[in-house]
DNA sequence: ATATTGCGCATTGTCAACAATACAATGTAA
DNA sequence: TTACATTGTATTGTTGACAATGCGCAATAT
């Protein structure tokens, strides 16, 4: 009897997807700068692999925009501006507001009261200290997770949570001055998880829309005085 | 940033790059089936190249959810169901909203006057002809297409035109039966349009909602019988 | 001094052989 | 007969060598 050792989140043997991941992972910390070189023979030395994975899985990464590719040049490492930023979020806007509509209709019971854990948890970490930030920390990000989780659309969940918001987290390791809105965004998660338990789509929605065009808002004004 | 002309040899060299187009366009074609196995050896042997290039192809049609990819089993082409159908129609509505409101907004001049000239071509094609199907044709998805360029968001015309109309077009190969809507759709646009000539943003939004309502509806009722 | 051409090096693109894995068929034992 | 182990084959995963391309640098000509 052989024993499979469900050792990561991927359970794939492939190295060139646990090579992807890294990489991916590595790009998102910013510990990969943007606009950085990814030489093949360099990756494959350093993962003690040939290169033949390295090039997959940067052909992975081209496919996702984490890297921009030129043929017989080479990859780097994808640059995101704030305004692509700004895109993003337009975007994650439409999307969010239709994840927290669906949600508010389709959630289960016990989603639903996972949800308001969640909320809980999140309260008491950040109520205490009011100085603390919340928006685009991994706590902000754990929530609207689970509501696009809810929406029991699978490809607006993949478009969210494996599209956008990894890309709106490189931003901000690319831009570091992109900071928390102090926990005024924990209270406007309240009013959404409310309107969500009360099965209300078209509040839902309401308070998704205003709580995100806030943080777009707040992205704006970090914008507006470099242009 | 660079254009991607889609479909040319003249560009890239790069085989692995060709061949991810070609597969991509015969798997929208319908010429490669649904759960088709996807062997790296046939494909390599067809076009006359080594299997390094396939499997970077491959890995880039996974990566775009074209092909199923089992690790150590191999690739099949991706088969998308009419539910799958519904939540794709879920998605672009929520997006095709917010480019016709973009658009309104944005558009230039001469994009106004492209999508106008756009849209009579159609008509004069279309009008004699009651019975024609309109919806999800080519020409429908151009007017589309150029709703989603004049949005002015790169990010939002990215996953408009380069993911979910491909996939639909997927789905539509995959399930034949399903049908245009007469020429009703073409009534639709003239709306939309005439709410982005006239720069009026919530009201080309909403005519856009209404539109893709009444398509996402007539899709419904092609499910419902099977249920 | 500037522009241009040719060479050489480094990197990417491709290939064919080898190793590892999965699947099906066969055989064996309860 | 059924369940299970085994073996054989086909397919995928990985590797290192080789070919092709791009880029920098130096030499030359204007």
């Amino acid at each position: 009897m052989k024993e499979k050792p469900a050792s990561f989140s991927t359970e794939s043997q492939e190295k060139s997807e646990v090579l992807a991941n890294i990489l991916c992972e590595e790009i998102i910390r910013g510990q990969l700068k943007p606009g950085e070189k990814l030489s093949e023979t360099a990756i494959a030395f350093r993962f003690k692999v040939s290169r033949g994975p390295v090039r997959e899985a940067l052909r992975r990464l081209a496919e996702r925009n984490f890297v921009d590719f030129v043929p017989n040049v080479g990859a780097r490492v994808a640059s995101t501006s704030l305004t692509d930023m700004l895109h993003l979020m337009e975007v994650r806007e439409s999307l969010e507001v239709l994840a927290a509509e669906l949600a508010a209709e389709k959630m289960t019971a016990v989603e639903r009261s996972r949800l308001e854990k969640l909320y809980r948890n999140h309260l008491s970490m950040f109520s205490r200290e009011r100085i603390n930030p919340y928006f685009q920390s991994p706590e902000d990000f754990d929530f609207h997770y689970a509501i696009a989780k809810g929406s029991d659309n699978p490809i607006l969940f993949k478009i969210l949570c494996e599209d956008l918001y990894p890309k709106l987290l490189v931003c901000r390791s690319q831009h570091q001055y992109i900071k928390g809105r102090g926990t005024k965004a924990l209270e406007e998660h309240q009013y959404i998880l409310a309107a969500i338990t009360e099965g209300d789509s078209e509040l839902a929605g309401l308070y998704m829309k205003r709580h995100l065009q806030s943080a777009r808002a707040s992205l704006e004004n970090l914008i507006e005085p470099f242009t």
